[in-house]
DNA sequence: CAAAAATTTTAATGTAGATTAAAATAGTCC
DNA sequence: GGACTATTTTAATCTACATTAAAATTTTTG
């Protein structure tokens, strides 16, 4: 017997050797974000969920504590990609021009790539104090990488002189603001991952 | 006796000559919209909004039918300031960049200013068919008048040529996106006030 | 100020949906 | 195939709202 309850594997993906239950897990917090993205979290009964896995609401708890945890950990995973491109980006790109471009062209990536759907962190307040703040944290520091990479592109020259803390917002803004009007066509998955990053980073251009 | 089911007047702060239930109502739906786009239309309970008032959650009941029409109305609401700002912009610019850059302005200053808060459409599948349809119809129709905008600067040659359903996406996302990280701090209203416009302009110039 | 109208509250009611425990089914290992 | 484990379902329970009707209060108007 598994119980959601345990030390729990924040990791996923990264393993090739991925057991039933963490692979189970894994669809459910897709689906999950899906949902979340579509109807919001409180507006997504457990049943909705469920019912995209052809299973019933009760099975879920197998796999989480309770529907905070859900969000929570599709929070994380949301989260946790996004780092991933940004540290991606970052190592790949030579100027804070191209690794502006890059993360853009990464995240987007995932997002509507084969790993997507990612949730949109769209209701953080309904989360439980310590999650929320942890999930805020996590939160600050990619906005804050990211105005880090535009400072670098200022600083090399390979970036206009601006405000990066607005740039950052509008750019960002963007980029979550995607899931709500792409549902999963790849064709058009295609089209945001060939215009968006040149569409985002034409304006930085020194 | 008002009661909430009348022909209603949805044309709002036009009118110098305001009725006490008139004033209420925008109150309410300016309150519900901060709410809203906080915690998200299910997220929210009208006990919620109805203490931002300092009243009771039946009181609101006086001014809308139900929850579903609450949020019909914000929603209601924002997009008619939306083309509000689209029409002034089209108006006033003389060429399509022109045009887009006033819109972006005019659009933000409503967000962030007096008007504000204006609701995030972000929760469109939970309103019931009609409602739904008409809103995503408005919604349809606003982002259309965008590209239009797009397409005419490029035209006239103000603007790079470029994917205009992309761009404008990129462009809107950025803005919609905008309630979920501004908090009602005036003078972080003016900064967006100042740079977006800017910001979402700048690679359009041709 | 009193009657009438407008607004708000108090006090129910009803329902959807989260959660849980026990029972049933499916899967694995010898 | 039988015992053991992992997974899912069925069948409650419980609670947080949405909604409503009637009563209370406030506002308006003569």
């Amino acid at each position: 017997m598994h119980s959601a309850g345990k030390g729990i594997e924040l990791t996923m993906a990264t393993n090739a050797e991925e057991t039933r239950f963490e692979a189970q897990r894994h669809r459910i917090l897709k689906a999950a974000a899906s949902c979340f993205n579509e109807k919001g979290f409180s507006g997504t009964s457990l049943k909705d969920v469920s019912r995209h896995l052809g299973l019933t609401d009760a099975a879920l708890y197998y796999y989480v504590k309770n529907k905070e945890e859900l969000v929570y950990h599709c929070y994380l995973r949301a989260a946790e990609l996004g780092r991933e491109a940004m540290d991606k980006a970052v190592r790949d790109g030579a100027t804070g021009f191209e690794q502006a471009h890059l993360y853009i062209r990464y995240h987007i990536e995932i997002m509507v790539g084969a790993d997507g759907p990612v949730a949109i962190m769209s209701e953080i307040p309904s989360l439980k104090r310590s999650h929320r703040n942890q999930i805020l944290e996590v939160s600050r520091r990619h906005s804050a990488g990211f105005e880090e990479i535009l400072a670098r592109g200022i600083e090399d020259g390979s970036i206009l002189p601006c405000d990066v803390r607005m740039t950052g917002n509008a750019i960002m803004g963007s980029i979550n603001w995607i899931p709500k009007w792409f549902h999963g066509k790849a064709a058009i998955g295609k089209e945001i991952c060939r215009e968006f990053p040149e569409i985002l980073t034409r304006g930085l251009k020194a």
